[in-house]
DNA sequence: GTCTATAACGAGATAGAC
DNA sequence: GTCTATCTCGTTATAGAC
């Protein structure tokens, strides 16, 4: 009985990545929006009704999609960083970064899926929160490190940030002053304007040795959130 | 004669630009995937065959739609410029990321259009390239004009990055020192980082007040660029 | 209980004959 | 330029196999 419950467990799971595998498969070719269950279901050899044991909808399907890949790339960085958790901040904070690019240029169409344009007549469930902060949270961690060790440079903000700024840390960081979560979320936004502008395609004609700038670059805005102090690597 | 011919070239037009609206409406629905030659058709009340005579293919619609949305982001930040002509660099750099931002807020899909995420199967040519360098253009001038008029503050770029900065700088400002290249484009597409994450939703149940922060953190990216030299408001 | 298959709905796109 | 026959889609109801 438990083995027959076991087995039913795997074959589902199975089932269920094979369903996310050609989903993923026609994602790349055709992009989110054309993202179709019968086809999914044709391509497998099913009919198309027997998805709805697996996936209730084609948004619920999208959904599991969207977490798989900020889930991966969450993976990729956290990996990254077990790495190289023996060195300064900043030259953690590139690595993590370096990371992100890199599964980003491995896996384009499920960088475009979570960060990317929304797919029309979409929208993400709350259920997709916990894997798409992953990464924020890395990189608060080591922004949060560097704070214990060796400090970290703060720029005061104006007096109008101050709200906003106190408001955002006390859900984000409230160990830490408010400026340093500011200037981590702004930061963390521009570390994947870098990352969306070379994949899709602003870079062209532009910059051409993409993975030296985008090391230079990162490790400017690592800079701007203070990651380096006076002496200190 | 001359007047029939005008007649019919005002038609052109017209009807060229009912076209387009009635696109932009479609993009908005259903994403630039999902746009269809006979649906805009259909909407205008004529035959899908009619289209043909005003764009040669669906793909050549799509990049009559593309120039049009940068350059109509482009206007807004050069008119967003020369209303603040007589500021500093800084405050004009505020400024024209600013009306980016605006511009990005009141037509999001259009936003998605030129920054989001390609179009599966569609290619930009390269009649695209002058509009959708409007903004950079303008961003650089600023630049320049504090370059000449109290220099700009230069961060010193690592040995590996010297052959790429030299090509980019030959390429965008051959008059500036090849430091503020390098620190002009990653600012370029760390300010549009930041936009993007705003419109596609990154910044749901993170920052609030995104107006103030979007200025804040701008106005930071711009001292990156080193737009404030001790002692430049 | 768990799954797959058949059939159908309403809506929309598409291809081709006329 | 028009019409029609034939496709696609998401989704549901239902019946039956394991």
């Amino acid at each position: 009985m438990s083995t027959a419950q076991g087995a039913r467990a795997r074959a589902r799971i199975e089932v269920t990545s094979a369903i996310k595998d050609e989903a993923r498969r026609q994602l790349a070719a055709d992009g989110a929006a054309k993202l179709s269950l019968r086809a999914v279901a044709r391509e497998l050899g099913m009919v198309s009704s027997a998805l709805y044991r697996y996936f209730p909808s084609r948004d619920d399907l999208l959904t599991a999609l969207i977490i798989d890949a900020y889930d991966s790339l969450g993976e990729a960085a956290e990996t990254a960083h077990a790495a190289v958790a023996d060195v300064g901040p900043l030259r953690r904070w590139v690595a993590v970064c370096e990371a992100a690019r890199g599964w980003a240029l491995r896996r384009p169409h499920e960088y475009a899926l979570i960060y990317g344009s929304p797919v029309p007549g979409y929208q993400a469930p709350d259920t997709t929160v916990p894997a798409a902060s992953r990464v924020g949270l890395l990189l608060m961690g080591i922004v949060r490190d560097a704070h214990r060790s060796v400090g970290v440079a703060r720029t005061p903000i104006p007096a109008e940030l101050r709200p906003e700024a106190d408001r955002l840390a006390a859900d984000l960081a409230p160990d830490l002053p408010a400026e340093v979560s500011v200037a981590l979320v702004a930061a963390w936004a521009q570390v994947f304007g870098l990352i969306g502008f070379e994949l899709f395609g602003q870079f062209n004609r532009v910059v051409e040795d993409r993975e030296t700038f985008f090391r230079y670059s990162v490790s400017r805005i690592g800079h701007g959130v203070g990651l380096v102090f006076p002496g200190n690597p």
